[in-house]
RNA sequence: GGGUUGUUAGCUCAGUUGGUUUAGAGCAUUACCUUGACAGGGUAGGGGUCACUGGUUCGAUUCCAGUACAACCCA
């Protein structure tokens, strides 16, 4: 049967998914196996596949496969997060287009709608995951709203505010009035924006003069408490205890001094609003200001402003300039340009805000998670990253846990009046609750109110590896016992804080045991020009036309091979189309093997022999170095070791010297071997590149229903012979100078010629003569005692070669090449001699250093002697 | 402004407690090769003052300090 010359991923990854799906091969439940464990970092229910969760996936998919190919029971437990912010936002848009205002729908009203969005898209991009050829135990999924993981919320919430690590506090937050929700300080960018300085002037009371203060926000000068000056500033020193007018609300305010301020930055007076700006809010705190909010949660002015009430922030900022003016307060107004925040989800304005919010201690819970990564008991790879997560566990802040939002684990805490509240499973328990705490056995369900916000979305993925295996609610469940601590988690270095930390307390409080053992950080992919890659600015290719275009194998492949841990990677498509080219390479290398016919009269050939000895041993070593490396979590070194050793030990060089001439048979011997070593080989490839491997380990012999490669046992490193390794890698330089020398004097390669080394066959490693004299077409190797005339030489290593020319010989050519040759080494030796001449570095060197520096000395100069012979004999013929 | 991490070939990166034949890999690139696994290929090449400046040392790409530049995090 003909079999087409490239390979044709599309058919193989289809049937070999659905083949492995029908029998299992993913499925995981607890037995008495080793386990190996990864939960996913679960994907928003609001994305689609990006090349992110390609990478992300692949890496993990390796590592599950792996494990499982070593015998352990290995279990990958898919599923999809909320997302409360952003699915929110997406459903509120959706109903927006249908002319639905959020605002007009009950809450069980406008969840009906989320539930119904989040079951049309929630799983488009695990379904798109198994393009790639993720063997995750499917039979697993899971979601962070799903009944078990709600409750689990639920509980954990409740323990916590019951040990006092929950409080409810005002506190400046960072308000997004689009979303109208508070968001985490990791939630906001900055960038920097042109704005505006404005110089406004307010009256001292008591007196004529006014002094002048720089700000950036007008309008919240409604809010103003007081203003402020540095106490060394000398300038200001005489309005000790005076007062001031704020200008737009005459409001006299106290003139006050702290050290805050600085009398460099605008006129060195600072008005202070501790409503709206962090430094005014602690600066009130330390004077004990009163704050005024001027702002209703949309954005709008508020009544308390006292003007403009019910316009925007930014139009009332328009017409607080104007007012100024009108009232010759404003004096004038330069360019600026400043950090402005910006909400991630809305794009939106941040607007620092003072609001009641619901928190989560963090200070001693960190502790445990600390230490761990501290010494090792989680790792992170690479190591770069411990610092960098010291760092911000030395200096946590509390966790504000609430969100203004519907989309989400609601939080479970009655009011039974304005400020009293207790906190309990459901509102039978809550009831009971409240009656005991207010001694009121009058209060009824009805007489409660649960808290309109919802958890903080990593407050329940921080609980993924427990609940994944359902150990909140189940804490002694078999799943839970066997499963957890889970092995490694695969994620981005972005969110090492807002999840990776979380989750490592989170294991430590509440299983006493960490989550994972090995934290894995990915790169970003960027695109050429180092931007990340991200829907909004079109630079992202869509990853299901990449596995369309160039094979899941080749995509895999791609992603791998330049993506060293922690470091971004830079995509073009060059990177699929090599994997693209690896599986080509692997195609044919197979189209060859099965292209032979047996013939069962003829013998080994001795070159073939020594062939499989030495492929042997090279695929042992290979093996050992990917072992080493995957534990190392070097998983593209790993790949690209696993490359080499098929393209260029086994294709490159294997099969050419085992491959019989045109059209002429094979010895069975040699063929089996082949078989078996290519057999190894699509096995330690499987889990870069698992349906090319399937597909040809299908083809290579005869197998039942129900065998696959993804089940067989990966082949574990056998001893092998460094030393035939070294002896082959010498051949290798052989072949190649004969090569050069055929090339540079126009020799076709069908025509034989002879090999005369300068060495005895005692001392010269015969046994790869025949794969030499196969490899180079030679009609006869012999050694010579001395050096010969009217040839060609080169050496290797300290041993000369020649092949001899009949009037072929370029004489000068030859000198030129021994010239630059002896230049070469006469330099090499002044280098080792400068060591070897300095006194204090042959007493003070170890002496495994100087052995080698001696016998680089001693190799030098025999390579010296006989190219200084090469080229006495070349200027006697010249 | 504070902190962290980098800077090695055109690109992406290795370089394992300072010595391994005067620095390695993959990709890209150059020349040649249309025969018989594969042009998605083969063979042979070219390409680096290891960012800069000092210091420690017999010896520094490797350790230390400073400078420049970059990325990320925090304010």
């Amino acid at each position: 049967m003909e079999i087409p010359s490239k390979y044709e991923p599309g058919k193989a990854e289809s049937t070999w998914y659905k083949y492995w799906m029908e029998n299992g091969f993913f499925k995981s439940i607890p037995d008495e196996r080793e386990p190996y464990t990864i939960v996913i970092p679960p994907p928003n229910v609001t994305g689609v596949l990006h090349m992110g969760h390609m990478l992300n996936n692949t890496i993990q998919d390796v590592l599950v496969r792996r494990a499982r190919m070593q015998g352990k029971n290995a279990c990958w437990v898919p599923g999809t997060d909320h997302a409360s912010i952003a699915t929110e936002a997406k459903v509120v848009a959706k109903l927006k287009a249908e002319g639905i205002e959020k605002r007009d729908l009950s809450r069980e009203e406008f969840l009906g709608h989320a539930w119904e969005w989040t079951n049309k898209h929630g799983g488009i991009i695990l379904e798109q995951l198994k393009r790639l050829g993720a063997s995750c135990d499917w039979d697993r999924t899971l979601f962070t709203m799903d009944e078990k993981r709600y409750d689990s919320v639920i509980k954990v919430f409740i323990e916590m505010f019951n040990k006092g690590l929950i409080y409810r506090g005002v506190r400046m937050v960072n308000w997004d009035p689009q979303a109208m929700t508070a968001v985490s300080d990791e939630e906001v960018n900055y960038t920097d924006e042109k704005s505006k300085l404005y110089y406004v002037r307010y009256k001292i009371v008591g007196e004529d003069g006014y002094v002048m203060v720089a700000t950036t926000r007008p309008e919240t000068i409604l809010g103003d408490t007081a203003v402020c000056a540095n106490p060394d500033d000398e300038r200001y020193k005489h309005l000790k205890g005076k007062k001031v007018i704020v200008p737009m609300a005459n409001r006299e305010v106290p003139f006050i001094f702290d050290s805050y301020v600085d009398p460099e930055f605008g006129t060195g007076c600072l008005k202070i609003t501790p409503a709206h700006d962090i430094n005014d809010y602690e600066i009130g705190l330390r004077h004990k200001l009163p704050s005024i909010d001027v702002f209703n949660d949309d954005g709008t002015m508020s009544s308390r402003a006292g003007m403009f009430v019910g316009v925007d922030r930014f139009k009332a900022k328009e017409l607080a300039e104007k007012e100024l003016e009108r009232t010759g307060s404003l004096v004038r107004v330069e360019n600026y340009d400043n950090k402005i925040g910006r909400s991630e989800r809305t794009n939106s304005v941040i607007e620092p805000r003072l609001s009641l919010q619901w928190f989560l201690r963090m200070k001693e819970l960190s502790e445990p998670a600390l230490d761990a990564v501290l010494n090792d008991d989680v790792q992170i790879h690479p190591a770069k990253f411990k610092n960098l997560y010291r760092h911000w566990m030395e200096n946590v802040r509390d966790w504000c846990i609430s969100r203004q939002l519907w989309w989400g684990h609601r939080i479970p805490a009655w009011y039974y009046d304005n400020s009293e509240f207790v906190v309990a499973e459901n509102i039978a328990e809550a009831l009971e609750l409240a009656k005991k705490k207010s001694g009121n056995n009058g209060l009824t369900e009805s007489s409660l109110r649960q808290d309109e916000d919802v958890l903080d979305t990593w407050f329940s993925s921080w609980l993924w590896p427990i609940t994944s295996f359902d150990g909140i609610n189940n804490p002694d469940n078999e799943d839970i016992k066997y499963y957890y601590p889970t092995n490694d988690l695969i994620t981005a270095p972005e969110i090492l804080f807002f999840w990776v930390a979380r989750m490592i307390i989170a294991g430590y409080e509440f299983r006493g045991e960490k989550p994972f053992a090995n934290v894995y950080l990915t790169g970003l992919v960027r695109d050429q020009q180092k931007r990340k890659m991200s829907k909004s600015l079109g630079n992202s290719p869509e990853p299901l036309d990449l596995i369309e275009k160039y094979g899941a194998d080749g995509v895999r492949v791609g992603m791998l091979l330049c993506s060293p841990a922690g470091n971004d990677l830079l995509y073009e498509d060059s990177l699929p189309e090599q994997g693209r080219n690896f599986a080509n390479k692997i195609w044919n290398a197979f189209r060859l093997v099965r292209s032979w016919e047996i013939d069962d009269t003829i013998s080994q050939p001795d070159s073939s022999e020594a062939a499989l000895r030495w492929m042997t041993d090279a695929l042992n070593k290979s093996i050992d170095e990917i072992d080493s490396n995957f534990r190392k979590f070097r998983i593209s070194e790993a790949l690209m070791i696993t490359y080499k050793l098929f393209w260029d030990d086994f294709s490159g060089w294997f099969l050419e010297i085992i491959k019989p001439e045109y059209q002429k048979p094979i010895d069975r011997i040699t063929f089996e071997a082949t078989v078996v070593l290519f057999e190894k080989l699509v096995t330690v490839i499987h889990p870069f590149m698992p349906f090319i491997t399937e597909e040809i380990w299908q083809l290579l012999n005869e197998r039942k229903n129900g065998e696959s490669i993804m089940v067989t046992l990966m082949p574990e490193a056998a001893k092998y012979d460094s030393k035939l390794i070294a002896s082959f890698e010498n051949v290798r330089e052989i072949v190649s100078a004969v090569r050069t020398v055929r090339k540079s004097k126009d020799i076709p390669v069908r025509e034989k010629i002879k090999l005369l080394i300068r060495s005895d066959a005692q001392s010269f490693e015969v046994e790869f003569i025949p794969v030499i004299s196969k490899l180079c077409n030679l009609s006869e190797v012999s050694f010579v005692p001395e050096k010969i005339e009217g040839a060609v030489s080169f050496m290797v290593g300290t041993t000369a070669y020649f092949i001899p020319l009949e009037g072929k010989l370029d004489i000068e050519g030859e000198l030129e090449k021994v010239r630059a040759e002896l230049e070469y080494n006469r330099g090499f030796l002044l280098t080792v001699m400068k060591k070897l001449d300095n006194e204090r570095f042959v007493q003070n060197a170890p002496a495994s250093v100087l052995d080698m520096e001696r016998k680089k000395k001693g190799d030098a100069e025999s390579r010296i002697n006989s190219l200084e012979e090469a080229m006495k004999s070349l200027e006697a013929q010249s």
